[in-house]
DNA sequence: TACATATGATCAT
DNA sequence: TGATCCTATGTAA
C-alpha cells in the first residue's frame, strides 16, 4: 500500500518492464476506455514519480498521470512472448498495457488520466519537495514549516510542505526523530529539523529498496537485517496505542490528527 | 457472508 | 469537519 517508497519503486520497476515498447492498452473496466485509446500503440519513453503521483511520458507525446490513493494497485507480470496468453483481467482493472514482455495492471486508483502540460505543471506546483528525489530542497519544506501554525504531525500529512510522507512514516519519522506530533511546526529548532529531514529521507529509502516500511533498527528486536524483521515487529508506534514503547515501555498513546490517528510515546517524545 | 478497516485526497459546508 | 470515492484483506459471525 502506498506511501512514496512505494510510488518510487514502481516508477523504477515499470521503467525497466516497459520502457521503449509499444504497448497494447485497453481498459477492462470501461473507466477510461478515451485515455486507454490514446495510449494504444504509444511507445513508454519513462515513468517518474514525485511525491504519491507518478508520470509516464509516451512517444509521441502524452502524459498520464496516475495516484493510486488509499486502494490503488498495481499487478505486474512477465511474459516469455507475444504468444504466451494473457493472465486474466482482475475484476475493475482501469488499466492494462501489454508489451510482448510484460503486463502492466492498475486497479482502484484515486486518478488515471491524461495531462496537458498546464494540468500537469499544476499538479506538480501543489507538492512540496519529495525527500526521495535528488532535487529535493529541504530549504523549502522548512520555510514552509515556518509559515504554518499547524502542529508537525499536520504538517507532515500535508503534501505541499513536503511530498510522499503518509500515516505509517510520520508516526514513525516523528519518533525516531523524538519530536512529540503536537509540537508547532513553526517552534522547531532548526537541528531538529535538520535531524527529522534526515530520518525521513533515511525511511523512505529504506522502504523503497525493500519495498516494505520497517522502522526499527534490526538489533532493537533482535534481528540481522531489516528485511529478516517480521511485520509486528516492524515499526515503533504506528498502530501500537496502548502497548509499551519498544525503547521505554512507557505506553504509547495516539490521537486523530488531521482525520487521521497518530500514536507516539510521549516518554520518547517529549513535548 | 458480512463487516470493519486501511499506508489518500477532494469537495462541500 | 464530515461525506465521499475507490478495493483488498483480515476477522467476526
Amino acid at each position: 500500500m502506498p506511501e512514496g517508497h512505494t510510488i518510487h519503486r514502481a516508477a523504477r520497476l515499470q521503467r525497466a518492464l516497459l520502457r521503449g515498447q509499444p504497448v497494447v492498452a485497453d481498459s477492462p473496466q470501461g473507466r477510461f476506455t478515451g485515455g486507454a485509446a490514446v495510449l494504444d500503440g504509444r511507445r513508454l519513453r519513462t515513468v517518474n514519480a514525485h511525491g504519491k503521483h507518478l508520470f509516464y511520458r509516451w512517444a509521441p507525446d502524452v502524459t498520464l498521470h496516475v495516484h493510486l490513493g488509499l486502494f490503488g494497485r498495481f499487478r505486474t507480470h512477465r511474459r516469455e512472448g507475444a504468444e504466451e496468453p494473457l493472465p486474466p483481467t482482475t475484476a475493475g482493472t482501469r488499466l492494462r498495457l501489454v508489451t510482448a514482455d510484460a503486463v502492466l495492471q492498475l486497479a482502484g486508483p484515486t486518478a488515471c488520466e491524461l495531462v496537458d502540460p498546464p494540468a500537469e505543471a499544476a499538479l506538480l506546483a501543489r507538492l512540496g519537495p519529495d525527500p526521495l528525489r535528488r532535487d529535493a530542497d529541504p530549504e523549502r519544506t522548512w520555510a514552509a514549516l515556518q509559515r504554518r501554525t499547524i502542529a508537525i504531525g499536520a504538517a507532515l500529512l500535508d503534501q505541499r510542505v513536503l511530498s510522499g510522507i503518509g500515516n505509517v512514516y510520520r508516526a514513525e519519522a516523528l519518533f525516531v526523530a523524538g519530536l512529540a506530533p503536537q509540537r508547532p511546526a513553526r517552534a522547531l529548532a532548526r537541528d531538529e529539523f535538520d535531524l527529522l529531514w534526515a530520518v525521513v529521507v533515511a525511511m523512505l529509502r529504506a522502504g523503497e529498496k525493500t519495498g516494505r516500511i520497517v522502522t526499527v533498527e534490526p538489533a532493537e528486536v533482535g534481528a540481522r537485517s531489516r528485511s529478516r524483521i517480521p511485520r509486528r515487529d516492524a515499526v515503533y508506534v504506528y498502530h501500537r496505542v496502548g502497548r509499551p514503547c519498544r525503547r521505554c515501555g512507557t505506553t504509547i498513546r495516539a490521537e486523530v490528527m488531521v482525520a487521521r490517528e497518530i500514536s507516539w510515546c510521549p516518554r520518547c517524545q517529549p513535548r
